[in-house]
DNA sequence: TTATCTAAACGGGCCGTTTCGTTTAGTCAA
DNA sequence: TTGACTAAACGAAACGGCCCGTTTAGATAA
């Protein structure tokens, strides 16, 4: 699942890091002896359901037909639909870069690129798709969205927190507020399906946010 | 529904034009002679329960219950779930403002301090994050959400343009791509549920556009 | 008369839960 | 080491309930 566009170098590590415990970390809910057993039939089916037929036909029925398993054995392991789908997103969030070369456009440009690629390129778009689309009528997938996507913005914030370390970005910009601008991006992108850019347009995106849009230096104190 | 936050002399125009013919058009599908007869009662039907239950009770049998109407009467004017809850958010994103004070913060600020509390404060909010929900698992609603999304841009670019025209942007910025980045924003904000900002954190997230990021005077040609 | 309406009922699917035997893995005596 | 015991976890099937989109029947109104 590693994706090879973003060459070794400037990759300085791999995302997943960040919110890795924040799922309902499989485990029976009584006070059990046994393990996990088909947990791991389970999860690929419903990777497999959303991949290939999308979120209109993920259901618990559909997932336990195609796993084998039985709807209790689902229900005992995770406690709603919506937890079943962050589990399988946050399995499946590994291969996003979170560069360092030393230049903040080179970063983020890498940044968006690679994120851009592994949504189209692998089931975690429609995935995370889903994810939001439940959120928005379920109050534990939304609660569980806001957290994923505060520890996202910590984790992602680091690029700018160097850039501001290394004197490229201004002394008052909030690093949190800055990446959230620049996922805000990335998700309407995601959510509206126009995730073909190329690495071009993706660079001249982030020098809109880096460079801002005055004609003149900026004379704001 | 007009929002009286933003003063009058700021307000150029109220939005709802640019986009208000990609909708289904509540039509029957029979070459009929009659006139649309229930159709208000249903659409009042579909927006109360959408503000007070939210888009997990959002049924077509449940519309049909509340207006007193029949099942097929609705699937005769609305083909589809997904046509019934984009008529009724388009009859009600009337109120957001396009401001003009000559000014591209301060209109980008009215703007989004506009476009928060209208979502906050009106049951477009909710109506419009259930459009959003059900373009990720049905395809007519997703083309529906996108061409009404290019309309909405096409539309809130004229701010960027006018500032453009004045000089205050520079000419190698794409107003249609800029506001894109706004609205982005808007939308992250949206979809997580974090809609209360105060009208200072506003200006300043707009300022970080605008303004960019970097500590020095871009040098970018 | 004729098109539209409400209301009721259709077969089909999924929800989340319960019931029912069966499988399976740890425990412990022989 | 072996074999029997025990109890958790299992698959399958069925529950009542809700909703889908469609069909039918009978009332209503131009």
């Amino acid at each position: 699942m590693r994706n090879g566009n973003i060459t070794d170098h400037e990759a300085k590590d791999v995302v997943g890091a960040g919110v890795d415990e924040a799922l309902p970390a499989a485990r029976p809910s009584t006070g059990a002896r046994r393990n996990p057993a088909s947990a791991d039939a389970i999860r690929q089916a419903a990777a497999d359901i959303l991949a290939e037929d999308g979120y209109a036909r993920f259901s618990i029925e559909a997932v336990a037909r195609r796993a084998r398993a039985g709807k209790p054995t689902i229900y005992r392991w995770w406690p709603s639909k919506a937890a079943l789908l962050l589990d399988v997103y946050h399995r499946q969030k590994q291969g996003v870069v979170n560069p360092d070369t030393g230049d903040l456009v080179e970063d983020l440009t890498a940044f968006l690129d690679s994120l851009f690629r592994h949504w189209r390129d692998t089931p975690t778009g429609p995935v995370f798709r889903s994810v939001i689309a439940e959120a928005q009528s379920e109050d534990s997938a939304a609660e569980a969205l806001r957290s994923y996507m505060e520890g996202r913005f910590s984790h992602s914030a680091k690029m700018i927190e160097r850039a501001r370390e290394r004197g490229e970005v201004a002394a008052h910009v909030d690093p949190r507020l800055a990446i959230e601008l620049v996922v805000g991006f990335a998700y309407i992108r995601l959510l509206t399906g126009r995730l073909d850019m190329e690495t071009a347009a993706v660079r001249a995106a982030v020098c809109l946010f880096v460079d801002g849009w005055r004609a003149a230096p900026a004379a704001r104190p």
